[in-house]
DNA sequence: ACCCAGTCTTGAACACGTTCAAAAAAACTG
DNA sequence: CAGTTTTTTTGAACGTGTTCAAGACTGGGT
């Protein structure tokens, strides 16, 4: 699989041929999983070329990132009247984790191999690369809007890269319920119950004055290492060799 | 790509054969990386049949793996005589780390291949599937022998559990280090200085009488999850069916 | 010496993702 | 409307990983 640019379409008869191929693909990734979605199949059902198919979406993987997108918009779709609800860090952490989640269920069966392609550095789906930043900035901002209108008092510093580490610790969480085979995904759950708790309480402990010094040292690598992954409000996304096959 | 069992072989020229293919698949990987190592291309070189090489190694994936168990002898060859010189846990870890590090550099290039294969949960390759389930005990067998020496005063509980959590901490530099772009991999460096100190630290904070609640708590999570993770004794090494391709 | 049951080896065949040159259709220009 | 350029669409072709039925070989038993 090697990456392509996607055109952007130039007219409303291509604008509609996408829509019908990224629709077609996605109601078939639900359906079938992702074995069975082969391009050719997509295109078959959707009544288009193959090569037609490669017009719009340069990769598969590119099909397989605007999955992403759509079920990061379920996730903020659900998220956002629970975060009206909630008030402090720890309930509002835990609502957005488990719903999140609970988007997640129904692909949790080919949601290894969307994990696979993302962990290629060379990918452009892969969380950290250049070409997925509007996903990921998107998918930041909803921890952004958890951490601002918690009230407890968080030291500023922790404060503005809290999203960030949230981010972080979402995928994570993320990591481990791919590999869950456990009922109903309960260990996930147990996990996120039990490691929000202890995130709670990690957090009251940084903010602890005595904490500073720690906090300060640590802080600053995590900004530092954070840098050039997130280059802020570069937003040319470019694309990139896929590594693999 | 699906997986297949690799057969046992049952000949001494069978036995040659096999190790021909290994070699000459090791080979051609370090010299031409993951994309040109075709199974075709292997096969031309060992002077083979495609389907030959497929015959002892069920797929292109099982190379990989004995790929992985070749870097991961050669960071034990390196690692065990520096583990010898430091004996405070800080000085071990960091060494270690380090090593790992310089042994998989050549390979950079192509890591994320490697790591793409080990995503996938259904894949044998994967570093908490089943069937790695050797490779992964060796793996997290070195940071027991580094864990075990030292003198420090370390809770039992936590020693106990402490390869383990160093044995994901050390996967999770790996995957900083797949993603990191900068000259000589100097982020990666960096950040393995900054986080062994931090982990120092934070060893000594939670060996701390007062911390015995929140360790207590924090390691009884860590044992129930790790638990199916690591089925502790059981060796056989069941294949799975690889998700992608 | 012969045969037989494994074992090893072969190469054609399959489906896949991807590429590309060229045809068809649409949009634009004078 | 005719001519031209741009966009969309096509389908054959390539190389890949993988499968499989069938042939060649090997070692033991008779």
């Amino acid at each position: 699989m090697s990456a392509r640019k996607s055109t952007t379409t130039k007219t409303a008869k291509g604008e509609q041929t996408k829509a019908l191929i990224l629709s077609t693909a996605l109601e078939m990734l639900h359906e079938r999983g992702y074995e069975a979605t082969t391009m050719r199949a997509i295109a078959k059902k959707a009544g288009v070329s193959l090569g037609n198919a490669y017009h719009y979406f340069g990769s598969k993987d590119h099909l397989i990132q605007a999955f992403y997108h759509s079920t990061h918009e379920d996730h903020l779709r659900v998220s956002l009247p629970a975060l009206q609800k909630e008030s402090s860090m720890k309930a509002r952490l835990l609502s957005v984790m488990r719903l999140k989640i609970d988007t997640l269920e129904p692909y949790h069966e080919f949601a290894g191999v969307l994990f696979q392609t993302a962990a290629d550095p060379h990918s452009p789906l892969n969380p950290f690369a250049h070409a997925s930043a509007p996903v990921r900035r998107e998918s930041m901002k909803l921890f952004e809007q958890l951490v601002e209108q918690v009230k407890a008092r968080i030291p500023n510093d922790l404060r503005a890269e809290l999203p960030y580490l949230l981010w972080l610790y979402h995928m994570g969480i993320i990591l481990f319920w791919i590999h869950d085979s456990s009922r109903k995904r309960a260990r996930t759950y147990r996990l996120i119950d039990q490691t929000v708790d202890l995130l709670d309480k990690l957090i009251s402990l940084a903010s602890n004055p005595l904490m500073r010094p720690v906090r300060k040292k640590a802080l600053r690598l995590v900004v530092e290492l954070r840098e050039d992954l997130t280059p802020d409000s570069n937003d040319e996304d470019e694309e990139r060799e896929s590594g693999r096959k």
